[in-house]
DNA sequence: ACAACTATACCGTCTAGCCGGTACAGTCGA
DNA sequence: TCGACTGTACCGGCTAGACGGTATAGTTGT
């Protein structure tokens, strides 16, 4: 077929995004094992010589995927550090599903850590030692601060266990406002 | 009816839960891609054939193992209702990695979850609700039980992902106890 | 001309699942 | 008490298809 404008669309995004986003998507939605090189090509509609012509292998995927996650995280630390109703409000209405840029990559990330990649392990493990750092710069507390990111990643959990079942509720902003409330009182007083 | 003695040691435990038992090590420590039949097989030091005997598909190994967690997590239940030291106080401290059959069962069962094989979204969705309903009880306000069941959730995602890294001593005995004591200020007053 | 692909064919390995066979303990009728 | 038979618990070889990766020839917009 023709391969420019695919039929309607142009390629206002690059295929190597696509790719990275069809990657992404398929270990989001399916896990590790239905993310194979053959379905990200047909994901992101390119054949699998084209996909091996941008990633020359599935690792340098999983490589891509990863960089560009951190990239995300990097520039995150800094939206959290300087949210204008605070870090921690930040942090926590971010931690559920979004279906942001960082939130996607951050969900296809586990699923690389839960497969054991080391790689993987060491980029999530760095993303959230930045975010306990910001978040023991706002409150001055360390133990606080990590009851804050213990909540976080609960939330991350449960978003993406749950879906949308689980307590119908859970995930409103009013349930994160109450939340945010309530972790409020971790705080001595400040 | 003895199927004793195979050679010299007699199998103290049947065939069919060491098949269990590998094939939850193997989703704890490789995820589920490193969980095969042969893989399987070989670590309960089985042959394939005699896996398939026992379980005819990888379906049946899955539902086996579901099986048991459900009912792991069904006594679980019980003790955290009657734990002397109060439902919390249990539920926070067994929530890291203590390497009891409920947890490897139940990071087994997240890493087929993650996989999202339905069912194991289901049973785990169950168990969760079933602990929720428990703290519910304990703490008498949803807000509070809820943020508690987050952190609980927390602390499974940091011990089955940092293993042993990040922040050396977050899982000691006194960071638990002063996660506890945190949490302590979630309570009004009772 | 060149980058960015498509399409197709192929290879070695892994994976799930199937099947025939074996060993052996216990049951039962004559 | 013997021989025929049954059920349980396995072994190990096999196959079809999936998977990662290679290769290569052709197409298209700039």
């Amino acid at each position: 077929m023709a391969p420019m404008s695919k039929n309607a669309a142009a390629p206002s995004v690059p295929t190597r995004d696509r790719l990275l986003d069809a990657f992404e998507e398929l270990l989001v939605e399916g896990g590790e094992r239905s993310a194979t090189l053959d379905a990200v090509a047909a994901a992101a509609a390119v054949s699998k010589g084209g996909l091996l012509y941008h990633f020359a292998s599935k690792d340098a995927l999983v490589g891509g995927l990863l960089a560009r996650l951190d990239a995300l995280a990097l520039e995150d630390a800094e939206n959290i550090r300087t949210a204008p109703a605070g870090a921690v409000d930040y942090l926590i209405r971010t931690s559920v599903h979004t279906g942001s840029p960082l939130d996607r990559a951050y969900i296809a990330g586990s699923r690389l850590a839960q497969g054991r990649d080391p790689r993987a392990v060491q980029v999530l493990t760095e993303i959230r030692r930045r975010w306990l750092s910001v978040i023991e710069d706002a409150v001055h507390d360390a133990d606080v601060a990590q009851a804050i990111m213990l909540i976080s990643d609960g939330l991350y959990v449960n978003s993406s266990l749950a879906e949308n079942e689980l307590a119908p509720q859970n995930h409103t902003d009013a349930a994160m406002t109450r939340l945010i409330a309530l972790i409020g009182r971790l705080l001595p007083h400040e």
